[in-house]
DNA sequence: AAGTTAATCAACCGCAAAGTA
DNA sequence: ATACTTTGCGGTTGATTAACT
């Protein structure tokens, strides 16, 4: 049964004011990838008229920039990926598509969809009333408080080495901001390598296999932040990183924001 | 084997920024 | 300068598949 039928039969290929809804047909994904070729990416909202897709520009960039485009990565997100992701997510929160661009051939949608099921995967050791639960949570507890002593140890023992990068950190924050200052636009800021390297080097990087980098989920407050609360501007990101700053060199585990940015202390 | 729950992923929606007439 | 259109982004939803009971 091709798909055309199946969407026909279950209802799919909803029409809403005229264009098509729901998931592509092999059809739909030819027609559009032809007009690709043809045309270049862009003008999607012309798609449909030089295609003959009955799909909005909306869906059909969608489609493209999601699943068709011949430079996608197919396959599992990897080991070195997932760190890369880690820590940028740390220093920019959900900027997907910010991250996605230092990640060649994967997807805002991609790496969104990749964080949001790790995320939840390990808030939802959280305890409920349930009596094994309980039991499991006194049991996590103890290992977190154990977790919780250990990272305190080796936070005292790279204390010095913080300092160091904290100063480093310090500069750079201040020559962005001067650059966010006099250049409002375009403000992204690619992954940088080199950057990391530095970082690395100077508070010994971890190792980003998936035990270790688990260990720092639980501290995430419950909520991904909405679009109104999130640190969705360059000046929020880098304020959250003289938060960070703060927290180092004072007290640990203030506020749930400053147990949130504990995530990044190991990477910056 | 059947039912239930969890995990994953594709696609949609609303909003805001950028571009254009 | 302004209104309108297009594009891009992040959040959310719903369908499907896998794992578990």
């Amino acid at each position: 049964m091709s798909w055309a039928v199946m969407a026909g039969h279950f209802g799919w290929g909803l029409v809403d004011e005229g264009w098509r809804k729901g998931p592509w047909t092999a059809e739909e994904d030819k027609l559009l990838i032809e007009y690709v070729r043809v045309h270049g990416e862009g003008r999607w909202n012309s798609v449909a008229r030089l295609a003959g897709l009955n799909r909005n520009g909306k869906s059909c960039r969608l489609r493209w920039v999601n699943y068709l485009r011949p430079d996608l990565k197919r396959g599992q997100i990897t080991p070195h990926e997932e760190s890369i992701i880690l820590e940028l997510h740390a220093r920019w929160g959900n900027r997907w598509s910010t991250i996605a661009r230092s990640l060649p051939g994967r997807t805002d949608n991609e790496i969104k969809n990749y964080w949001r099921t790790r995320f939840k995967k390990n808030t939802k050791l959280s305890p409920d009333n349930n009596s094994d639960h309980k039991t499991k949570a006194r049991l996590l507890k103890r290992q977190q408080f154990q977790q919780q002593q250990l990272l305190l140890q080796q936070q005292q023992q790279q204390e010095q080495e913080h300092l160091q990068v904290n100063q480093f950190d310090m500069k750079r924050i201040m020559s962005l901001l001067d650059e966010t200052e006099h250049k409002p636009s375009s403000s992204e800021l690619p992954y940088v390598p080199q950057l990391r390297q530095e970082t690395a080097t100077a508070v010994s990087y971890p190792n980003t296999n998936e035990q270790q980098v688990g260990l720092f989920y639980p501290m995430i407050d419950g909520n991904a932040s909405g679009s109104g609360s999130d640190s969705s501007n360059e000046a929020d990101v880098l304020w959250d990183g003289l938060w960070n700053l703060d927290d180092i060199n004072g007290n640990l585990g203030a506020t749930s924001k400053v147990s949130l940015h504990n995530l990044s202390i190991p990477y910056c």
